[in-house]
DNA sequence: TTGTACGCGTTATCAC
DNA sequence: GTGATAACGCGTACAA
């Protein structure tokens, strides 16, 4: 079928070593005459190295396995365009996977990706399958961590300061007057919902300003909408509101629309994510913004760190998110 | 280092040739005495097939690769993300390469996957590598374009109706009243470019609105803003524009704040491409939308069945885009 | 400088 | 039912 070395080998007159010689550029091994004899059977026919076979002697695929909690968030499509602009510079290609914070999704990809001899892993994790982990660990198997810590575990780990983030954002809305300040994220199983919650407690707590559960929601994407209603039909709702990521931002959008409440004006909001159009809209959105590109760089570094042996301690890499003061939380409260 | 068959069939005490029908579950064959004695020593040893051995044998890797012009577009991502789900589903992986709209890049992406022996491509072509996308065609080889046509070039292409969705915009502009109508692409290098210009050149003929040169600006993202400037700076600047893609939009948005002409009131937008936030934001966005999860189902079903050997016609599947009209066109214009 | 022979981990084809 | 043995396409000692 496909042309392989013998073919090659055959066609040029010498044998298949020379030719292997010769596409490892071990020119030296070599008469000038064979040289172009090889090169000219190989343009005749077309030939193109099999990797496949390649890979198999070599012990090394050239290709990193991504798995991404869900490509849709912005910030995770920043992040593999990252990856994938690294990893391609250095003659390596990305396999992107979407475990869709399914723990059960995540343990197959991470053994068919292995299967597939990829040569590391960048997962963000969903944090359940510790087992997993350590085992990739323990073998000394090329793993970086992004977005997500994993509590039991030691590994290299790309991260953001998502605590000090979000206190800072909330002591914003502190400072413009706001008392009344609630948060919404997804259902508290992963570290960053965990740490921004956090975050936000702390703000209130350093503040004096009373930590109320009923501003404190947190739910799965499909019914944010009627616990953005509840919140806000509470006797005292609230005049100031962060979104924990983007998702929850376009929940947040939706209800505000329908319910005609102004963005800005009746309502202070701070979104934890990056946003294509956040300083665009009107209002500008005030975000917490996470350097994505520089994560995916430093993320892809420590995997081909790995990859090539080198030592790589097991500690979080930590990155500082960028808070982007815009319109929507703009006017003080006295 | 790693655990192989021979391994495992040591450890059983039987052949590689029973662990591989073990493995493939061809259990006919088999005692039920050797087939537990292989799963334990499977369980022992933590053994995992080798994929790569497996498809070197088998030539089929279960992998495909899809060669997208920039994953930044949200239309892209979106595409992405169906045809991940959807070869997910059938046990294949995709991989994600960036051609960046670079012929070079592109060249290099398809010879890369085709050494790394993937089963198919999906590729978002720049159009400019004719021979080799012959070449793969010719050979019988698995691709699907999306997005964009290749003139010369007939294969299995899934693509909207770019001229049709455009001149519907372009006519509901004029319905409102507008005759200075301006349109905003990239370079014309790519069809569905070419095509959205072509049905706003169309529209504007059938009504009978002059079509002015100067009304239509095409060039990089870069130099987008300055010439936004010079088209407003026009002694008769348009009263309405078509963005052709959501990078060009964000181009729009930027020159809108910086100058203070206020969209929807000033000037009637209509974006051509999925733009997350369109309904949600202020004023909210008419857009040309694209449906990208069907697309990408689509092509990925034309793709496997040519990896599986079935046949398939060489044509476009054309898919219809939805406009959704909004405040962004809502003012009409006596 | 070039060729031979073997190994990589799996599957397919036969014998037994 | 089971087990040698030969591919698959490439890399690489080692020999010539």
């Amino acid at each position: 079928m496909a042309i392989t070395m013998a073919d090659v080998a055959k066609r040029a007159g010498v044998s298949k070593s020379t030719v292997s010689q010769y596409l490892n550029k071990r020119y030296e091994y070599m008469s000038q005459e064979t040289r172009v004899k090889v090169e000219a059977a190989i343009k005749d026919l077309g030939y193109q190295p099999n990797h496949i076979a390649r890979s198999l002697k070599q012990k090394r695929t050239s290709m990193v396995g991504i798995i991404v909690a869900n490509i849709m968030h912005r910030y995770s499509t920043e992040v593999c365009r990252s990856l994938e602009d690294y990893f391609n510079d250095h003659d390596m290609n990305a396999i992107i996977c979407n475990a869709d914070n399914d723990p059960e999704k995540e343990r197959k990809y991470i053994e068919m990706l292995r299967a597939k001899q990829v040569d590391g892993l960048i997962i963000f994790p969903t944090g359940q399958n510790v087992e997993l982990y350590q085992n990739m660990l323990k073998n000394g198997y090329p793993v970086v961590f992004m977005d997500r810590k994993v509590k039991e575990i030691m590994a290299p780990s790309v991260v953001v300061n998502n605590k000090e983030a979000t206190m800072r954002a909330v002591e914003h809305l502190i400072e413009m007057g706001h008392k009344k300040i609630a948060i919404a994220t997804e259902s508290l199983t992963i570290s960053t919902r965990l740490e921004r919650r956090q975050g936000y407690m702390d703000a209130l707590k350093e503040n004096n300003v009373p930590i109320l559960e009923e501003y404190m929601i947190s739910t799965e994407i499909n019914s944010m909408g009627s616990e953005l209603e509840n919140l806000f039909s509470l006797q005292e709702p609230p005049t100031a509101l962060v979104a924990a990521n983007d998702l929850v931002f376009l929940e947040v959008l939706k209800f505000a629309k329908a319910s005609r409440i102004k963005i800005g004006e009746q309502l202070g909001l701070i979104v934890f994510d990056n946003i294509p159009f956040a300083d665009l809209v009107s209002p500008s959105v005030t975000t917490i913004s996470q350097p994505s590109q520089e994560m995916g760089l430093k993320a892809a570094e420590l995997l081909l760190k790995q990859i090539n042996k080198e030592e790589v301690n097991p500690v979080d890499t930590v990155f500082s998110c960028e808070l982007y003061l815009r319109e929507s939380t703009k006017r003080s409260i006295e």
